[in-house]
DNA sequence: GTCCAGGAGA
DNA sequence: TCTCCTGGAC
């Protein structure tokens, strides 16, 4: 099962991504970090090498202001990531430890990320499991239990080529055994699989609800400046937000937004006096702010509509 | 328009 | 168990 397992990554596994073309583990832990919970797509082509054109090492990572590596992930969302990120440079100066144990103890490193960064950077013997491998493993052993998944996955792990294995198994679930449509009859280890019968019945993914929400932003525009607050919240700490303001009798214009559970309904009031607690930030310079989407969104919106105005 | 994928921390 | 985010597929 290894052998053909292997066989088929060779063949058509992802060798491209560029962080599979390293052997660098700071390389390796920053695509590990921004690959949580964001598809491939959004991280290999712009965000990844941005940022390690920037930071190129833990080391120089460390030596960074926070503010300029939340701005080179504004964009990317669930921006703790960076925040973490950061932490960990400066917790571990140049060296990240070898140990999943130790790795998690960092902040924003949990078991697949300790676990990715050990058996892709060295080689160890550990079995990664992330959704995409959570999956084939429910189906390949017919576990209705997820509680197993990570012991069954030691279990099949191929500890001469655990990084290959690891890596075959990811692809894997990306290209074959796929939530929706599996394409088992291109699967090199189907014969052993023992889901093959029914896979929709097992590595079901939950469903979400989402609630509606409205939420009003006050836009007050000065010389080519806008008025920002920096977010002292969980959601979106330390980047800078709209302001939000109580009601909005009359918006000039509305737009959509969606993060977590809600779907957000937003309004823009143009407002006549700076409300306290704002910066004023140069609108030619926003790239180099931390600043979410929906802000953006909202601002790139108000200047649209406000220069259709004149 | 709605749905979906994708780990960590508290 | 819940919060944290986004854009692209449909």
């Amino acid at each position: 099962m290894h052998k053909v397992l292997l066989e088929w990554f060779e063949k058509h596994g992802r060798h491209e991504l560029p962080w599979r073309q390293t052997q660098d583990v700071y390389k390796i832990y920053l695509s590990e970090i921004m690959l949580q919970q964001t598809q491939v797509s959004r991280v290999e082509g712009e965000y990844y090498p941005k940022f390690l054109k920037r930071f190129p090492t833990l080391k120089a990572l460390a030596q960074a202001s926070e503010n300029e590596v939340l701005a080179l992930w504004s964009g990317l969302g669930y921006y703790s990531r960076a925040r973490n990120l950061l932490q960990c440079a400066k917790i571990c100066k140049d060296t990240l430890p070898k140990e999943p144990k130790e790795l998690m103890k960092l902040p924003g490193i949990g078991t697949y990320t300790a676990n990715a960064i050990c058996a892709f950077a060295y080689n160890q013997p550990v079995a990664v499991v992330d959704t995409n491998i959570k999956r084939v493993i429910m189906r390949f052993f017919a576990l209705q239990d997820e509680k197993e998944v990570q012991q069954k996955a030691q279990m099949i792990l191929n500890t001469n080529e655990p990084k290959k294995h690891n890596l075959a198994l990811m692809d894997l679930g990306s290209l074959l055994c796929t939530p929706k449509n599996p394409l088992c009859d291109q699967c090199p280890i189907q014969q052993w699989c023992a889901g093959k019968e029914s896979p929709h019945s097992f590595g079901k993914t939950k469903k979400t609800k989402r609630e509606e929400k409205v939420i009003h932003f006050g836009i007050f525009l000065q010389s080519g400046h806008i008025a920002m607050e920096r977010s002292n919240k969980n959601l979106y700490k330390n980047m800078f937000i709209l302001p939000a303001i109580e009601s909005a009798p009359k918006p000039f214009a509305t737009f959509k937004h969606s993060y977590t559970k809600y779907n957000i309904q937003a309004t823009l009031t143009l407002l006549n006096k700076r409300p306290p607690n704002t910066h004023l930030i140069p609108l030619q310079a926003l790239s180099a702010y931390p600043v979410a989407s929906i802000a953006l969104k909202g601002i790139k919106k108000a200047i649209k509509h406000l220069q259709e105005d004149l």
